[in-house]
DNA sequence: TTCAATCTATATCAGATTAGTAGACATTAA
DNA sequence: TTAATGTCTACTAATCTGATATAGATTGAA
């Protein structure tokens, strides 16, 4: 159920340039980024590339160049990202509802294994589909405040490198963060 | 996100076994399963052998000989399977809970793509580790008998084959088979 | 003007993984 | 005895992954 390299520093830049442009820069240097996320400069300027050749990002030449988001973070959803550079999403093709392809099974309509992975593939896209960037953006900043973390991406002048960890777990709870931080007060019930 | 071949024909093999079984055919050859599932035989016998080295399946040697299933459908989980033969559910290893690898980034507990796999990861986990092979075979003989399907595995004198394909799609409401099928009569909310 | 920092384009590559195939051998029921 | 089965070991072709290498184009600033 891997997520490529390739699709992990896709979501990481798109995601470091959503917070960077809140925080006032929108223009970041493939260097820098790949720097801050340690990840291999070259790789990551083809991916780039492509986020760019399918409208995500668009980019500046020569000094001070970099690239910034192509589009509104409202707009881009992680769902569409994800199939874009690492294919569908769905476990095995025959549940794919983008790339649907017939499995070599006797009978689809009765296939136990087809079931399941038909749960698993809407529960994978009920989370990637719904989520846009300025959502994931919003949370972590906001976490980040909460923490009274120092922020990644400062304007140039006053950059300070590398981030400070924070010292303590702040809050407990690491799991199904972001369903906890979206329904701040919720009737539960048993 | 993809189960690979691999995994997938494990897990076809297992649900086979379990229909089987119900049907009062405890054991399998290799060979028929290949022909029913249309895999490739070689193949399959490898799988079969990591099946029988990991306890799920045991073998009789011989003519008249095949794989029966080792332990109860109802302690078989598909996420133990899974993980076994294709590894770690998580789309990437720092939101893994049974083989966690610290990722590269500056600050996991503030990282946005993190918060967003953790949730992936659990919503897989809560489907794929909650299920048991019992549970897929009983649905998958439900739904066969519901449409009046000839059963796939019958006992070896009265076999016939192919299967034959139901004339109609039956019953629509092909997405979610599971949960319908689950909670026959759930009250609903808005 | 010149230079350094940036993106662009193309080629290459080592290693791992995937999805198998092939063939000889061991065991058992009829 | 023989035919049908599982067992074991080796091999492999193709593809994918995760890069690296090299040369070039563009631009801002000194």
């Amino acid at each position: 159920m891997k997520l490529s390299k390739r699709g992990e520093y896709a979501l990481r830049a798109l995601i470091d340039l959503g917070i960077a442009k809140e925080l006032g820069r929108p223009i970041l240097q493939v260097s820098e980024l790949a720097a801050k996320e340690k990840l291999p400069v070259k790789f990551l300027e083809q991916i780039f590339a492509q986020l760019k050749l399918n409208g995500y990002v668009e980019s500046k030449r020569g000094k001070l160049g970099g690239y910034s988001l192509a589009k509104p973070m409202t707009r881009i959803k992680f769902g569409t990202v994800i199939r874009l550079i690492d294919g569908p999403i769905a476990p095995i093709q025959c549940v794919s509802k983008t790339a649907y392809v017939r499995c070599s099974c006797p009978d689809e309509v009765h296939c136990g294994l087809r079931m399941l992975m038909l749960d698993v593939r809407n529960a994978i896209a009920k989370i990637l589909d719904r989520y846009t960037l300025a959502e994931i953006v919003e949370i972590t900043l906001r976490k980040l405040r909460r923490d009274k973390v120092t922020s990644p991406f400062l304007p140039p002048s006053t950059r300070l490198w590398p981030v400070l960890l924070p010292a303590v777990n702040a809050r407990g709870g690491d799991w199904r963060e972001l369903e906890s931080l979206k329904q701040v007060s919720k009737k539960r019930r048993k």
